[in-house]
Parts: structure tokens; sequence; C-alpha cells
DNA sequence: CTGTTAGCGCCTTCAC
DNA sequence: GTGAAGGCGCTAACAG
């Protein structure tokens, strides 16, 4: 295992300083183009190859970014990591990718990990985080974007939906087709964003003069076994019910399975909305109405915004809104 | 913006050498209690976070690994990812998330990018490039381990499927149903699983005394649009086709789109036979006849050989064989 | 246009 | 048990 080619070696080989060969090799500065070339030519013989490890220590800078997910297994999040990653490598970046698996413990630690690694900055999705210790966990940060989170602080960037809105709009569209006992399966408890669209539909029943009854607001996981429990227990108990309104399409085409197995057909007798429209969605059966956002783009809108703040344009814009758009398919005519 | 707290503040708040505190912020040496618990003090009151950069830069370990696929958001590759950051996080390791987008000059631009950022490892899921560029790029990496690919070198680790086996075995179901006029949509034309398994599909023809027809094997992007645009072509311009085996799920159900568009029905008309297993699969209608392998698995087992070879033990394992199961479903019963 | 001097923050090696 | 000296590979700031 030979040792490593370094700066110096180049420059010893050209016969010129390690400073020169810098600049040759970070294109800075003007340098004669008869050295350049010796210099290049020299890199390529020696086959000498920058260390990054050693530039960042002297430049603070590491073109790392830290991507924090609950699980990259699911579709929203893989897409969101994909359009994040895309303009991360455009920009010269490359992204850390860590999966908390829905703990906070292991969410905590993944942040701390990102600090030690010196990442520029950090884009968080989905905090399971209270208050307190994602301001705590903050703090190590340098630079943070929060996806699907919201949050009073200073210096930090958002990335949401409007998931009051959606919540609303998904209830009202069930309103519209004449349901009236429509209940919602709200994912998890310290789901930032569950608890928004658990507002809108709360909003939406109020404003159509109903108001949910004792159990028709259930908590779930956010997946697709844990919402079949959770429809289980919700329709036996419940028989009122001709409506669900989903956290996300996971838990939605959990319901959708859990209504096939109770022989309750959709949408005839239940009727299914769910929230952000992945690829799954029109290929289930039946087609899942839902309220669709890109999570590519959101993805790819949170390194944007970290980018700047990265750049330093503290005054520029601090927030991305993405507004659902209701898409109409099958299991909610 | 003050200065970030460095060792050497520690030290001298401590009152004692940096040495010291290096020994207990690593758990390295024999340390006094007494100093011990000071140093931690200090520590705790100083904010003192240890700079990954600089430790790196000194022990030549980064303690990251690479991990590059063609694209996250395919279910096969974001279940790769997961099984890998599993395994990783618990060995104390962080991942870079990378994706090709099928391109083979960005996945050689992210090969390079790997080694400069010095990670201790990488693997290369699926990769596109031809033997020499492999070579090539392969020759930056310190370590590295293959994914879904082969290649005559040392010192590589490999995680694959019995691919050959498992074309076979997808064929070999269809013709035990009857079907002899049976094609094969063969993924990515320099995809080598797609290879591998076009391999199996002809053998297993052969071995029923049948020969393809010119145009039954036909390459496609390996996801569901480019699927479905081949299936159009291929079943317009051979009606005489009774089934399809397809490289992978995602070309499977854009096989089973394509044929609905086309009122054929699947399994009546056209049979279909798919490869993994994603989620999606069983969830389609009719649901996916297909060879599963657990991508979860295979990514973690991939940072297991990966650490294994970083840790040294070269002359142990250097492959990891998964069979593939086939699971009968609708689409071809 | 090019070189010199000093670190970046930590760990290795040896000495005490 | 603890410390001092030196270096990991690179770049910033200034000098010429």
């Amino acid at each position: 295992m030979s040792r490593r080619v370094t700066m110096a070696d180049v420059a010893r080989e050209a016969g010129v300083s390690q400073m020169t060969v810098s600049r040759v090799v970070n294109e800075k500065g003007d340098i004669s183009e008869a050295t350049s070339l010796r210099i290049r030519e020299v890199i390529q013989r020696l086959g000498y190859r920058p260390s990054g490890v050693a530039r960042s220590l002297a430049t603070k800078r590491t073109g790392t970014l830290g991507l924090v997910v609950p699980d990259n297994s699911n579709p929203c999040f893989s897409a969101i990591a994909r359009g994040a990653e895309h303009v991360a490598y455009q920009e010269g970046y490359s992204i850390f990718l860590c999966n908390t698996e829905e703990e906070t413990d292991r969410e905590l630690a993944v942040i701390r990990s990102l600090e030690e690694k010196g990442v520029d900055g950090t884009i968080l999705c989905s905090s399971r985080l209270g208050e307190d210790d994602l301001r705590r966990a903050i703090s190590y940060i340098p630079c943070l974007v929060l996806v699907n989170r919201r949050l009073e602080q200073e210096g930090i960037g958002f990335v949401v939906i409007d998931d009051e809105r959606s919540g609303r709009i998904a209830t009202r569209h069930l309103l519209d087709a004449g349901h009236r006992a429509i209940a919602m399966l709200a994912g998890p408890i310290n789901s930032y964003a569950g608890q928004q669209r658990t507002r809108g539909y709360r909003a939406a029943m109020q404003a159509a003069g109903l108001k949910p009854e004792d159990g028709w607001v259930l908590n779930c996981p956010p997946r697709i076994e844990g919402s079949m429990q959770a429809t289980r227990e919700l329709l036996s108990a419940h028989s009122e019910l001709t409506a669900l309104v989903c956290y996300n399409d996971l838990v939605a085409i959990g319901a959708l399975k859990a209504c096939a197995e109770m022989s309750l057909s959709v949408p005839d007798e239940i009727a299914v909305v769910g929230h952000d429209d992945i690829p799954l969605s029109e290929l289930v059966t039946p087609a899942l109405t839902t309220c669709r956002v890109s999570q590519y783009e959101m993805g790819s809108q949170a390194v944007q915004l970290l980018l700047k703040h990265i750049g330093g344009c503290e005054t520029e814009c601090h927030e991305v809104i993405f507004q659902s758009e209701l898409i109409v398919r099958a299991s909610a005519p």
C-alpha cells in the first residue's frame, strides 16, 4: 500500500511551489499557460487526487449536506431524497442520507453525527422531535431547512405543504359527495403534518355543521400494515362511517386493504381519500383519490433553499409553501 | 459567529494537555478518574464537539461509505439504501447516497467525488459502466462491493442474485402453465442482471425445445413508462405472444398497464411474470407473479461485506449470492 | 504570475 | 497517568 500522492509530491516533481499546484487544481488565480500545462501533466502522471478531507480542514467547508428522513423506503421520502440529491449534485454537493426509523433517539443521534462530520447544512424531514429537543438539536447545526414541519425560530428555512388546507380540501370533497360520517386516520401522533391535516379535517367538518364523534380521529403508523390495523378497529367500532380521510397514501392503501378484507366495497360503502399521490396510488384498485404534492419538487426546493442560506442570503426567502391539488380517482369519485 | 470550541480550548480550561483531552474523548488509554471527570465537565461547559474532519485527516479514516444507485426513487434501490444505512448506522458509519440517473458519465463523476471525500468504502449498485470504465473507476476506490454486477477482479466483493436461475424459474413457470410464445422484456441493454435473466429465459426456452422468435427479446428502460411503450410495440408486432417475462416488477407493471390499455386481459390473454417483488407488486390488479429477493437484505449484506473488507479480512467471503423465490399471484397463476 | 509562512483541529510517537 | 513535538494535506494571507 504505497503512500498517497500529495500536492507536495506534485510540486516537487514539477519544480514549483505547492501553492502553484493548488492554484492549478482549484483554477484560482492566474497561472501561466506553460506551468499550468506542466503541472497538469505531472498530476496525470503521478495520479494525484486532491484530498477533500484536508481541503475541508483548511477551508471549513465540506461540500456535504445532511438529509434526515424517517424512512427512505417510504416512497414519499425516497422521492424527496431523489429531488434533493439532484440539485445537490448539480451544485457540487454530496448528501448524507440518514433514516431515523421513526425513533427520536436515533433522530438526535444522526443529527449529532452529521454535525460531527462537518456538513455545511442539513435538511430535516418530518421531524418527530418535540420542540425542545428540536431546538437543542438544531443548535448544533450550522444551517437548517425543515421539511413538513414548522418551528418559531430565527434563521431556519421551511419547505412545507399547506397541510391544513389540504386536510380541508380532502374532507370537503367527501362532504360535497354527500358524506357526513367521515373519519380521519391521522398518522403518527407526533407528526406535525398529521396534526395540521387533522385540523383541516375538523375545520371542514365544522364548516359543514358537523362534529366528529369520539373515536373518529385515530392515530396510526404511517405505513400500510399499521393502517390496516387501525382501519379494522375504526370501522368495526364505528359502523356509521361512510368515508375516511387519510394522513397519507400509504395509510389510505392500508385502509383499502382492510376494507377489502372486511368485504366493504370502496367507494360504495366506504370512500377513501389519501395524501401525497405517490406513484403507487394510481395503480392500486380502486385507484386512490388523493391530494397531490410533488415530493421530488419539495426535495429539490429544500436543497435550493438550504444552499441560499449557506451562501448567506439570510434576508431572502425563508419559506416555500406547496399547495396540494386534489386528484379524483375511483376510491372517492 | 464565534470561533469553534477546540480541543486546545478544553485542555487549557482544564489545565491539562491536549493529549489527555483526546484520550478522554476517545476513551483510549488510562486516565485517572479525577482528571477524566474534570475534563468531561469542561467539555460540557464549553460545548466542545470534536471535529470529524480534523480527526479524519489525522487518522485517514472518515467513517463514511458511498452508495451509488441508478435511482433512489425506484423501490428496489430505496430498499437497498435503507438496508445499507441500517447496518452502517449500527456500525457507526454514515452513507453518501448518489444517484446516477442511469447516466454513465454521472456514475463516473460520483465515484470520483466519493473518492475525493475520502469514503472508507463504496457500494456500487447495478453499475451501467462498461468493463474498462468500471475497472478504471474502481482503481480510485479503496474498498468496493458490487451489487447486481459481476467483474473478474481481485479484492472486490459481490452481492448478487443468481439471475440466470431467476430468469429460468420465471420462464419455466410460464412453460409449465402451457405457454409457448413467451417474450422477454429485458431491461436496460447494459444491465448485467438483465443480461443474465435473459440468458436464463433463453436456457429455459431451449430446454423446452423452443426458440425465441426474432423480436421476442426487447430491451427497455427499467421503469413503468418505458416499459409501457416497449410492451405496446412488442404486443402489436407479435400477436402470437401469450406471456411475458419481465426484467423487474416496474417493467412488469408497465406491461400490465399497457395490456389494460390495449384491452388485453391479464392473465387470460397475456400472462406476466416480474422480478424483485417490490411492495407495489401485490397491490396492483391483477397482483403480480414475481421472483422475490429482499432488496433490504441485499443492502445490509452489502454493507456487512464492505465493512469486513475495510476491516481487512481479505481472505474471507467475497461473495453473497441470493436465490430468488417464485411468488405466484394472479398475473400468471 | 509565483513563493513563503502559518495554521486548520486532531492524533501518533515517543518521552517522562 | 500525562505531556511535547511533529505531522496529516491543504489553503489563506501576504509578499515579492
